[in-house]
DNA sequence: TGCTCCCTACCGATCGGTCGGTAAGCAGGA
DNA sequence: TCCTGCTTACCGACCGATCGGTAGGGAGCA
């Protein structure tokens, strides 16, 4: 009888009670979030909530294989298509970052969470992590080879563009004065060209004559 | 009668109980540890811990108190004796990432725990944090005064550095193929001169002419 | 009828924390 | 030297609360 709150054109509630599950998760974190606390939010009691997911920890690794999803799907797969090594990674630290910004939450729970899987779930999501970091240090080895990188460890260059990126998840605020593009920009910006100025190798005004 | 087990110049367990407790919420993380954990480690019951702690949360701010502590002393303190903004802000990357590969934990919990404190605390906490922050922040507007800066966003900036600083608790291995020291030297090479050589203006050779 | 969706009621386990109590040591007066 | 008084450093037992998870049932739609 009944009919209030019709779910329009609905195929089940099943991927609003996933985002609604990494919303919370990203908030309180995942040993502070209960399932009640999420089967709360959904309005729906803690048993009926069962009825969507398969335990805590299957919840948790689904959302981070969605996180996965995400950066496949819209990082690694279009950079693919980049051939230009040095635009690849400017597509790919801006595209990640925008994710990340984005905050619908799956890859900062992916990279924040990872402690709370079990060994088995721990394992498949760190190659799927480890196949992607591969591709973002392929990406500034062929940039080495082309020598257009600076003379670094290429371990910590690509960990250190992840932190910056990762970071963002942390002092990011939609409503600040930077907007996601801005910041996109701006870590592409001071990732590639660093901090300081280059030392001046003769004078400009000189230069240009 | 019984003098086995002399604590040699023994000032009480408390240091021990601190160091013991930041190694495994460094490890498990502050939710996942329980009491029971910490005092397992020490060898002694719950309630024998807990007459060394007043309460879990106090714990975690206690360590990250010390945490602080660690950065104001170590980083913060001594940088102020550095005149030039530039070796400043050097010394203070390098400095601040071998306390985090040093891994004693308390500034890597400092980071990654706010959550479980209470408003009181968290407070409190933010509030030097800030601090730590805004002389990084001076440091690097005495650099743009100086003309030493790229046109980057402070803001970005600042926050680039701490990311890439704080994420070395996440990939760094002591026993890994980089030492501390390399890994200082490279994340402040990185920072502030970028991954990209700088365009060259001008052929070289012929400059020197 | 069977399936989806959701409920009430409940379980065992574990949590942070507290209780009363105790063994050992030390300081000082007689 | 022995006794008293107090402190430090712990322990076993227990508490209420909350946790993740489940059994079984019911309403409504196909």
């Amino acid at each position: 009888m009944k009919r209030e709150r019709a779910q329009v054109l609905s195929d089940g509630r099943a991927p609003e009670v996933y985002r609604t599950a990494a919303q919370i998760i990203l908030e309180k974190g995942y040993d502070a979030t209960s399932v009640s606390d999420i089967a709360r939010a959904l309005s729906i009691t803690k048993a009926g909530l069962y009825h969507y997911i398969h335990g805590k920890t299957q919840l948790l690794f689904d959302i981070m294989q969605y996180g996965l999803d995400e950066l496949e799907r819209e990082v690694a797969e279009p950079a693919k298509k980049i051939a230009d090594a040095e635009s690849r990674l400017r597509f790919m630290i801006a595209m990640h970052a925008r994710i990340v910004t984005r905050g619908e939450g799956a890859v900062t729970i992916l990279v924040d969470e990872a402690r709370a899987l079990t060994a088995v779930q721990n394992r498949k999501i760190t190659q799927r992590k480890r196949a992607y970091l591969d591709f973002l240090r392929v990406t500034l080895e062929q940039m080495k080879a082309e020598r257009k990188l600076r003379d670094v460890n290429l371990t910590v260059a690509a960990f250190s563009l992840l932190g910056m990126i990762n970071w963002l998840s942390r002092w990011y605020q939609s409503n600040g004065s930077l907007d996601e593009e801005q910041i996109a920009e701006a870590i592409v910006d001071v990732a590639l060209n660093g901090l300081i100025r280059p030392p001046v190798r003769g004078r400009r005004g000189l230069q240009a004559i």
